[in-house]
RNA sequence: GGGCGAUUAGCUCAGUUGGUCAGAGCGCACGGUUCACAUCCGUGAGGUCCACGGUUCGAGCCCGUGAUCGCCCACCA
């Protein structure tokens, strides 16, 4: 019956729900930022998805607490932009391609060439992006989808090759032969932040360099032995007497029929190994910055794809790199030059895409020279502009850029922002924003860069390359810079601090002010979710077993900011059972509600209730308001649901719901209008968590005339709160530990709980009793007790059982039911309770430290509490004495 | 090598500036067909807050040392 009434299932359906609002925030244009907004703007660039596949747990978390944030913010009347899109991800989404190429047709991209390889990307790119594009619309995720960016549109192009040209203009881009990190199996140089260091299991050896003249000679100690033949001298500690005699002379470099000589340098650390290192500056950094301050000749001996090159008679060529090694030791040992081996493990770069161990390289790239750069991003951290949350990250970023060494931003990639870099025959240099046919200083033909960008270089422009930059757009003017940025840990500085120093650089603005740290989602068993390994969750999956509310429920009260969190799907399942309840909740809400249209206009008219209940259910509405404004202020969205479950699960529903459904039978106005103000805010304050679920609801409220019709909750107010009410809430607080006690006295009784009692007497000094008077019917009604009488005189009833809670003793008369033993057992128990905490109590009082040092309302709170204890125990003592008589 | 985080009930986690019997959800035990909800309601059991030391009248919280787990950064062969 009631179903016909509300039109409400018996249980919330997500999926009879989700779609349908899904497409009706379209058609509403709920999430569009208006182009000239005329109030205060809100924006938070959403970090860009890369277009490698689907989205992730950390996304969808990631989303989540964005989306609260924009949705609260839409509410509180502000022109929210969140700015959606995706990322090309140069060498991640190029590897991805490659892979399924090689899979599906057995190519490589040179079979394609670079033209036929890049559309190959760019429709894998259109069905990745579609991909994420919807999945976020799935999620609820009110982005502005309009404002769909991808950081290789055309206008973003401009926006890349403007920014490089400018750095490149002010000499903070320049092209340099140095050591980078090579990966021999993609094919290109990579940041220093692209390396992955893992610890591997190598061996050490000790080799020989005979003197060229002479004896003796010197050992050394190598990890890479392979790499002999490109040796250039070898050094030792300028103070190591070891060695001093031999500083200036040469030795023989094994296998390579030559000699090099014997240098001193401090980097040489005279305890490690022998003592003796062998410099080979093509093929490690600080072989190469010894090099560099000896000047000794550079050999490279290894190709790009990390095999021996040729090489002036030696046999090898061609072999790969470990190969190589195993080879030279064996040739070593032939030779009688191996002195030693040891196993040793060691850390090694790997490439963070395909793990292949990287090769120090020396080769010709493009760098950001970071010195400038890293300052003004420094001072903005240090002067508290640039705020993080949790506050530690900031000591991340600072140390970061305040180590940082230049950025190597060339990749010998195909998928990316081709370097904006003419060079003509004449070898002039020209970096520009448009294409350049011939060059400017000599008219001779010209031609441009092969390689990409760093794909982080142009998601460093994110915030105000989708705004329209570098045109000084009304965008730009509107929406930049960001109030918040919010994003994984682990893209720090690969990204966030990037964003600050490009942003600081090229607009001179900080781009967001906030910068929040998301919790991580780990595997059940805390690890990283893999999905290599298989282990990741597809969040997409979760939402449709669960609700997308409840996934975003959790999502958002998961672990502190930052703090990881294990994800088990029976968390899913609570937060599936809080989303039933608050829709059942407001089913019976709308059914003990009066219909007809504009019903809330007279609602809205009533003055408010001056029942206590009603008072004290706003006063607990007040204080969650409270909290969550502050949570949401503090990005702390665990605070948030926490709150507003306590109150609407416990206080509304439990308590308030259960008490206030006598009077809603009656149709009491004092409790509609009450129920009808609670429930309006609630979905409110609950929308931006759950979006579906409580649209769904406002729509039935809207539809029994209980709402004012508007078509989302986005464009109703964000509730503020009132006045606390301390006598309510206090009167209320005693209330409900009589009717717990009564209760548990039951329970104890083992009455059933359908079984009514009479009466129930509550018995204490005339201040307690007033206070719970205007609740006795309630008292009566929760706890199943037909009267309540309140009265000062002492109960002299025999036949009962009693409880003594906070001041009042409550007396449930049995009629000859009452078990006289484990009535006295139960109370010389309480009694027992009474007497340790009064001996407690008198103990902490008499320290006289304590009552001279501690705050005077901390020793007060004792003392009172020292009187009702004392109080408890003498009306305990009464009872027992009344079963004796 | 440096830094950071975690350690609280069987499990997963909260615990605001130190304030006096430590909280939630799940699980567990017991009891419930009260006409919103069994995705529910009620009651209960369960914790030397990792260890040791220190500061303090008072420490889960602050300081020190150590242990275990995890993460980040780093050009020592």
């Amino acid at each position: 019956m009631e179903q016909l009434v509300t039109g409400m299932a018996k249980a919330y359906e997500p999926e009879a729900v989700e779609p349908g609002w899904v497409s009706r925030w379209d058609e509403l244009a709920a999430f569009a930022s208006p182009e000239l907004p005329t109030s205060e703007t809100w924006t938070a660039p959403c970090p860009p998805p890369n277009v490698t596949g689907a989205l992730h747990m950390g996304h969808a978390v990631n989303g989540t607490l964005q989306d609260v944030l924009a949705r609260t913010m839409r509410m509180r009347g502000l022109a929210v932009r969140w700015q959606p899109g995706t990322d090309h991800a140069g060498i991640s989404t190029q590897m991805v391609v490659e892979r399924k190429l090689h899979r599906e047709e057995g190519k490589t991209r040179h079979d394609l060439g670079r033209a036929a390889f890049l559309e190959r990307v760019w429709a894998w790119k259109e069905d990745s992006g579609n991909q994420i594009l919807n999945q976020y619309r799935r999620m609820g995720a009110s982005l502005d989808y309009d404002r769909w960016r991808f950081t290789m549109d055309p206008e973003y192009s401009v926006a890349v090759r403007t920014a490089f040209v400018r750095l490149f203009e002010k000499g903070l881009i320049s092209r340099g032969k140095r050591m980078i990190n090579w990966c021999p199996r993609c094919l290109t140089s990579l940041s220093d932040l692209e390396v992955k260091h893992e610890e591997r299991e190598g061996r050490l050896y000790r080799v020989r360099y005979p003197a060229e003249e002479g004896e003796g000679g010197i050992e050394i100690a190598t990890v890479r032995p392979e790499t002999i033949l490109a040796d250039a001298a070898v050094a030792v500690h300028p103070e190591d007497p070891r060695y001093r005699h031999l500083i200036g002379r040469k030795v023989r470099v094994p296998l390579a029929g030559r000699s090099v000589p014997v240098i001193a340098d401090d980097y040489v650390d005279p305890e490690f190994g022998t003592g003796g290192l062998k410099v080979t500056p093509a093929h490690d950094p600080n072989d190469w910055e010894i090099g560099q301050r000896h000047e000794l000749e550079v050999l490279d001996l290894l190709t790009p794809e990390g095999r021996v090159a040729e090489w002036p008679g030696a046999p090898w060529a061609g072999l790969e790199r470990f190969e190589a090694r195993a080879r030279f030791v064996e040739a070593l040992e032939q030779e009688g030059l191996l002195v030693a081996a040891e196993d040793y493990t060691h850390q090694v770069g790997t490439c963070e895409r395909c793990a292949t161990v990287i090769e120090p390289r020396l080769s010709e790239q493009w760098w950001v020279r970071m010195a400038e750069l890293a300052g003004p991003a420094i001072a903005a951290a240090e002067s508290g502009e640039l705020r993080f949350h949790p506050e530690r990250w900031r000591d991340v970023y600072l140390d970061w850029l305040r180590n940082v060494r230049d950025w190597c931003v060339s990749r010998q990639l195909w998928w990316g922002h081709r370097i904006p870099v003419f060079t003509c025959s004449a070898g002039h240099v020209h970096a520009s924003v448009e294409d350049l046919t011939s060059c400017p200083t000599c008219g001779s033909a010209v031609e441009q860069d092969p390689d990409v960008l760093d794909t982080w270089f142009s998601s460093a422009l994110w915030p105000f390359a989708t705004q329209g930059w570098p045109l000084k757009t009304l965008d730009l003017q509107h929406y930049f810079p960001a109030q918040v940025l919010s994003t994984a840990r682990d893209i720090m500085a690969l990204w966030v601090a990037r964003m600050v120093f490009m942003s600081l650089e090229l607009t001179g603005i900080l781009p967001f002010r906030d910068v929040v740290i998301h919790a991580t989602i780990l595997t059940r068993d805390g690890k990283r979710m893999s999905k290599s390994k298989g282990t990741g969750v597809d969040p997409l999956e979760m939402m449709e077993r669960y609700g997308t509310d409840a996934c975003r429920w959790w999502m958002a009260g998961a672990g502190t900011a930052a703090q990881d969190v294990n994800f088990m799907p029976e968390k899913l399942e609570s937060a599936r059972n809080f989303c039933n309840k608050i829709w059942n909740a407001s089913r019976f809400s709308i059914m003990s509600l009066p219909e007809g249209e504009e019903t809330w206009r007279r609602l809205a008219d009533l003055p408010p209730s001056v029942d206590v209940m009603d008072r004290w259910i706003l006063s607990c509405l007040s204080r969650t308001i409270q909290q969550v404004d502050r949570a949401l202020e503090g990005y702390q969205l665990h605070l948030a649901t926490e709150a507003l479950q306590v109150f609407a699960w416990s206080e509304f529903c439990d308590w308030w719901l259960e008490a206030a459904k006598p009077r809603l039978r009656e149709g009491d106005s004092g409790a509609q209008v009450t129920l009808w103000r609670v429930l309006s805010d609630l979905l409110g304050l609950l929308h931006p968590f759950v979006p579906f679920l409580t649209e769904e609801v406002h729509a039935h409220l809207v539809h029994a005339g209980l709402a004012a019709p508007v078509d989302t909750l986005l464009r109703t107010t964000w509730p503020v709160a009132g006045l606390r009410d301390s006598d309510a809430e206090e009167a209320v607080g005693r209330m409900i530990e009589v009717v717990r006690s009564v209760r548990t006295l039951r329970q104890d009784l083992e009455i059933p709980p359908a079984k009514k009692a009479e009466r129930l007497i509550l018995e204490g000094p005339a201040q307690e009793t007033d206070t719970l008077a205007p609740l006795a019917v309630v008292v009566g009604f929760l706890a199943r007790v037909d009267t309540i009488e309140l009265q000062d005189a002492p109960y002299s009833g025999k036949g009962s059982a009693s409880v003594v809670v906070r001041g009042l003793t409550a007396h449930l008369p049995l009629e000859g039911l009452l078990d006289l033993d484990r009535e006295r057992y139960r109370l010389a128990q309480a009694l027992e309770g009474c007497k340790s905490e009064a001996a407690r109590l008198a103990g902490q009082l008499a320290n006289e430290a304590f009552v001279s040092k501690a705050p005077a309302a901390v020793v007060d709170k004792l003392r009172t509490r020292s009187r009702e204890v004392a109080d408890q125990e003498l009306a305990l003592q009464r009872r027992l004495a009344m079963l004796e008589a």
